[in-house]
DNA sequence: TATTAAATGTGGACTATGTCAACTAAAGGA
DNA sequence: TCCTTTAGTTGACATAGTCCACATTTAATA
């Protein structure tokens, strides 16, 4: 692969490093953070969601993402119940203060993506946002 | 903005997570982490390099950055000069040891994102790096 | 079926990473 | 001169993440 499109690449990986941390250390206005926030997500966009798909999703420690968990259900955030066919796993669910959070958090983000696009054209955010689904579709494709 | 183009967003924003997650993880073939690599990538790429450009451009706090600062310099990657004009600040450079290691980590920077397209065709590869300048560029020029 | 292997989750002990506030020292104004 | 800003350091602390050993349960297979 030639020299100038890798350089190109590593540009852009240092940049979006820069706008996701930028995101990620703003999730705080409420008292969660990034990983928290994802993890509501996840539960709420899985059926039957377990632990393990969390841990793999997004590469978190089996023994942190476990520690996590408990402290989201000691918070009232999520609930745990027992897989009546494999009792090794539990199925997470979110509580109703679950869901009012991450709604919350969901609404902060989309006020933060709308920040960052601000003062640009109707045009330009969409050849972004075409920009961002070709990168997408192409890496998903090809490894993840 | 459209719901549905915020949408889109945060699910890139998700998706280029873990790409980068990923790739970070990696360079932990040496035994630095990415923070410090590219503290070392500032400095040889800065002529009369401080450590609060550091601090700005890679939004970390002073005294994390101090420290970790020594420890670079301690195990010989960096060293400090005390500018003459200003006596506060102290220049930074690369060792030559700290030349060698950054070296061996773009190589296996490089590596990685040819891991990462392999299997791609040059004109998907050219698509998703034209689309990186997209975002970059229009982003860039808006915020960052 | 008996045995072994793999999956799921937990807990203890630890290291790494990051944050906050207080401080020194020098430089740049008004 | 006195006040403010900039650069960097230190101590104390908080949060995040890792490693290893372990218990249970299920799956695989000889």
């Amino acid at each position: 692969m030639d020299k100038e499109i890798i350089y190109d690449i590593r540009q852009f990986n240092r940049f979006y490093t820069k706008v996701l941390g930028l995101f990620n250390n703003q999730i705080l206005d409420t008292d969660y953070s990034l990983t928290e926030a994802r993890i509501l997500f996840e539960i709420s966009e899985r059926t039957e969601c377990i632990a393990n798909n969390l841990v793999q999703e997004l590469n978190i420690d089996r023994s942190y993402m476990s520690r996590i968990l408990r402290k989201l259900e000691r918070e009232d955030l999520i609930k745990k119940k027992s897989s009546t066919i494999d009792s090794r796993k539990n199925f997470l669910f979110l509580t109703k203060k679950g869901e009012e959070l991450l709604g919350k958090i969901n609404i902060q983000s989309d006020e933060q993506i709308n920040q960052l696009f601000n003062g640009l054209s109707d045009s330009e955010i969409n050849e972004i946002r075409i920009s961002m689904m070709i990168i997408k579709e192409k890496l998903d494709k090809n490894k993840f």
